[in-house]
Order: structure tokens, then sequence, then C-alpha cells
DNA sequence: GAGACCAGCAGGG
DNA sequence: CCCTGCTGGTCTC
């Protein structure tokens, strides 16, 4: 079991870098991810949401590197028991109807891009021409590239469906996995 | 506010 | 294949 086409994704944005980043990793059907959670205001208190998903590609210590690269300011804290709920919904058998929040920052620009790729069917490959159609900004799609190179949520956020227009195939995470995630996704409409 | 930077694209050679 | 012009949002001074 790997992530439901029904888990609703809820996106909101963070007005700043978060100050503090509780990470811990799970062992996923497409290996080992690293988890960040950060706290945001929910409908009555603070509630946890997902701010960053990177794949581990060599070892704990070099994503943890990649992510303090990425986050200069961030502290980060071992949490494995707070990354253990999230795994349970992302892994797990509950995905149905679950509502997962995600947390990042970004500009509107950014946001519009973001949700309209969650908001895309599984399995569904989309060109970046397209996705500037999309968002009714048709030539912007150097624009909408760069929106996407910043995505910091694999997998959740699901930049792996982009394709360019010429077939070509890169991710951040290797083109390899793009297409294990593509493939999955195509066989099960699970994700 | 200017100028550089890009996981794009089309066109030409 | 490589080069060029065009593009628009963001980042850095």
């Amino acid at each position: 079991m790997w992530i439901s086409d029904d888990l609703q994704i809820s996106l909101t944005k963070m007005k700043k870098l978060p100050s503090i980043i509780r990470y811990g990793y799970i062992e996923s059907k497409f290996g080992r991810i690293l988890l960040g959670l950060t706290s945001i205001k929910g409908a009555n208190d603070e509630c946890d949401a997902v701010c960053l998903i990177y794949f581990v590609v060599n070892n704990d210590s070099s994503t943890l590197d990649e992510v303090r690269r990425r986050w200069p300011s961030v502290e980060l804290q071992a949490d494995a028991v707070a990354v253990e709920k999230f795994s349970k919904i992302l892994c797990g058998d509950q995905g149905n109807n679950a509502v997962i929040n995600v947390a990042v920052p970004g500009t509107d620009f950014q946001l519009d891009v973001w949700n309209a790729l969650i908001n895309l069917k599984s399995g569904r490959k989309i060109t970046y021409a397209e996705l500037a159609e999309l968002l009714e900004r048709p030539t912007a799609v150097r624009a909408v590239a760069n929106a996407v190179a910043k995505n910091e949520v694999a997998i959740l956020i699901p930049c792996h469906r982009i394709i360019s227009k010429n077939g070509q195939s890169k991710y951040h995470w290797g083109a390899e996995l793009k297409q294990e995630l593509l493939t999955y996704e195509a066989n099960t409409n699970l994700i």
C-alpha cells in the first residue's frame, strides 16, 4: 500500500521559514524517505504539517546535509514519534479520506503551481507548457519550471508528473525513480 | 529597480 | 548535436 488517491492534501502557505523542523525517516515502497514536520495553526489549535520530503539517495547524514544547505537557518530535531504518525497515513492502510497538512514557504504563484500538480489525477503526465496553460499563464513556461524546481515536498506535491515536451524526463532524485513512480501510479491508480 | 538566473521551447544550422 | 532568441517569476544586490 502506498499513498491513496483519496488522500486529501491541504496545502498551506508559510509566511516565513520555520525556526524548527522535526524530522524522521520512513521506509517506503520507493526507498527511505526523510520527512520533516513543522507546526501550523489549525482550525482550533496547533497541528503538525509536512514541510519537506526528501528521498534518501546515499545515506541519512548526506540527506540531512542537503536539508541544512537548503534551510540553513533551521534547527533540526529528530522526532521519530511524530513522524511515525504521518508514516501510517502515507504508507499505511488508513489512506481513505485522510487529510494531510502540507505547509510550504513560497509565493502565490508557486502555490498555484503546486496546487495544480496536487489536483492532477494519479498517473497523469503533463508538460511544463500544458501546466502553464492550465494556470492560464500560457507564456510563463519557464516561470512554472522555476516553481516546480523549488518543490521541497516530493510525492505529496507530485512534481514527478511533469515531463518536458520532447519527452525528456529529469528528476531531482533521478530519472529512474521518476519512472518507477509513474509506472506504479499508472498501474495502480494510487499515490 | 536593475540584472542575473533557470528541471522550457522552437527554430536554425 | 549545439547555438540563439524569447520568456516570466524570483532572487540578489
